[in-house]
DNA sequence: ACGTTCATACGATAAACGACGTACTACGAT
DNA sequence: ATCGTAGTACGTCGTTTATCGTATGAACGT
């Protein structure tokens, strides 16, 4: 589960659907990783495999969603801590990035 | 870091370390892992180059201690709740283990 | 029926990782 | 001076991992 959650991409992914409200989903085509379609649904695979992610067939494209409820049952705050320490790692390394005066 | 803190054996150290008071130190031997001493010594560099404990020479024997604070400062709530979820975690496995009736 | 789109399956490959053994260094005790 | 102890450095080995390409399958639109 945190190996599942330590990489870059499977990370982004679970940002993209963290916003998301219950129950509502996206198809992976939704996010634009800079990564071949293959290696896409290697990564989704592992979220999934990992319990982080559901995913349905809805006709022709697979939606995902977090599994939010599950998540917070077994790891209470971990996925809220994650998320909100990344959002502020990146928000130092952009300003890096922009190299303040 | 997350990728430092998903290995069992990392976590089984942070967790010996967990319940130190602030600034109190232990010597990498203090813990038995049933790995040889070279991959301890990989498992310490690991952690210590994630940024989560520090390692200072006493004489002898190298002390480590975690770095609460800056892992706090930078990651709030992170390491608590990921100590949490594996303490229930462990909790469940060996409930389960022991198959109760 | 045909092509398009979305996703999976199945290699292949190069890199990273965990584990080991051995050799080495640094310190303290005898 | 010698030995033991604690930890590191380095090389190796097998496994896992992230990535790719190509081929395949399922559903929809024309």
């Amino acid at each position: 589960m945190l190996h599942a959650l330590s990489d870059p991409m499977r990370l982004q992914i679970v940002r993209f659907l963290w916003p998301l409200e219950q129950d509502e989903e996206a198809p992976c085509s939704a996010i634009d990783l800079a990564i071949t379609k293959s290696t896409t649904t290697h990564h989704f695979r592992v979220l999934r495999e990992a319990g982080v992610i559901r995913q349905v067939y809805r006709g022709t494209a697979k939606m995902n969603a977090l599994r939010r409820g599950d998540l917070d049952a077994l790891f209470p705050g971990l996925l809220d801590a994650i998320l909100t320490a990344d959002a502020a790692r990146r928000g130092r390394e952009d300003r890096l990035a922009r190299s303040p005066a």
